[in-house]
DNA sequence: GTCATCATGTAAGCCGTTACATGATTGC
DNA sequence: GCAATCATGTAACGGCTTACATGATGAC
């Protein structure tokens, strides 16, 4: 679940890790502000599969480095660097991580539905990175979340009718229930978006397996886009 | 948190583990649907801490036992202990459970926020069991939670407005403020209710409370009952 | 020269999960 | 007798948090 949100990150642009627990709270917010005591060792762990890998280092570097490997710098890393009061020095000792190939089929894998985690939170961040997703496999993110919902809902709804809970036991299960509701609204509203869409877009790839086999098959989906 | 859950259980009725799991699950739903690997363990520790009492174990106690222990069951219990084809047997080796006092010393700081847990469940949990609260202290239950929720929102908002972030980033962020703003409305209701509730009963229950509350509340009676 | 901020990391612990092990009772 | 359910427990692990340790840099 970390491991996606920091994945997606990179997916953009290259950024060491204060930068990256910085940029999720601040996007994100609520979905996912993360500690430092899990996002280093995250970073690690991504690095040690191979997933990222660290460029720079910018630390004892003196002023005009040799020949800085990266290039292409998206804009707001770039104007990061020469934030200080002059371009001088790096700042010191961050380690600047990219995102490998490895690291995309990774990121890909999770978000297609490779974590298990079936919370709000895990589908809120697959979401928010779904731009990323081949239109089928959104769709299908989008109908298996609300699957979920419905199941759930149902469950939910069947026990508290039963049940003699008092006012606020009963005001909190309602309400929890609602808000399921909803959520499964808001889940309507963007799968009918992404119907609509898709037919009108029928271009990128073949139409015809966009409605054959599509729908239940999440990893079913040929060269990795990024 | 699960302390909470199961203390506040066993204040209304005597439980083995096996029904608590259940009754939780199917009272409250999404809100504590525990697993036995954790609820066996909590039992222990909530025994070991003194917090409750293993009362029968209705083992290899034969048909008529020697005057049991408690006589006052409530309905359900008393229902599921007669549930065999015939009374003869306890079933086996079930232990239940009966709050202490010292066990109601501490539900009642879980409930009134001894926990740290700010999030959304323990809050709910709370909530659920509020009716053991004073009524002072059930509003500023709410109120808390409410001020908290303002700030994250206010936080959220803020955070949304400035950044460029793409449809599907977008649509996640802005819906989990929106739950958030529910949540708040819904809060609102409550305390409003409260208030008003308090203001017509500075004393025990007074009959116009009735106009206003009852058609919530069946349970609109002070006092811990069991 | 000291304080706030930036920056990286480690260690301990919390709170829960799944998976496993065990066994009694009941229904068929 | 066999499977389903009831019932209790243990072990291992997961993912995250807090707290701690360290240090550079810039502002004043």
């Amino acid at each position: 679940m970390l491991d996606l949100a920091i994945l997606g990150l990179l997916e953009e642009q290259e950024l060491h890790g204060y930068e990256i627990r910085k940029q999720l709270r601040e996007h994100l917010g609520l979905l996912a502000n993360v500690s430092f005591g899990s996002l280093y060792p995250a970073l690690a762990r991504l690095e040690a599969a191979g997933a990222v890998e660290a460029i720079e280092a910018s630390g004892t570097v003196p002023a005009k480095s040799t020949a800085p490997p990266t290039g292409s710098l998206s804009g707001e890393w770039a104007v990061l660097r020469s934030r200080g009061h002059s371009g001088t020095r790096g700042r010191r000792s961050r380690k600047v991580y990219r995102i490998t190939d490895a690291g995309r089929v990774t990121f890909t894998e999770l978000l297609g539905g490779a974590g298990r985690a079936d919370d709000a939170r895990s589908f809120g961040l697959r979401l928010a990175f779904a731009r990323h997703l081949a239109p089928q496999a959104r769709l299908g993110l989008l109908e298996r979340r609300r699957a979920q919902l419905v199941q759930r809902l149902g469950e939910v709804r069947g026990a508290t009718g039963g049940s003699a809970l008092d006012v606020y036991a009963r005001s909190v299960v309602e309400h929890t229930a609602d808000a399921v509701a909803d959520d499964i609204a808001w889940l309507d509203r963007l799968i009918e978006v992404e119907r609509s869409a898709e037919v009108l877009t029928p271009g990128v790839p073949a139409p015809e397996v966009l409605t054959t086999v599509a729908r239940t098959e999440p990893t079913g989906r040929e060269g990795d886009n990024q």
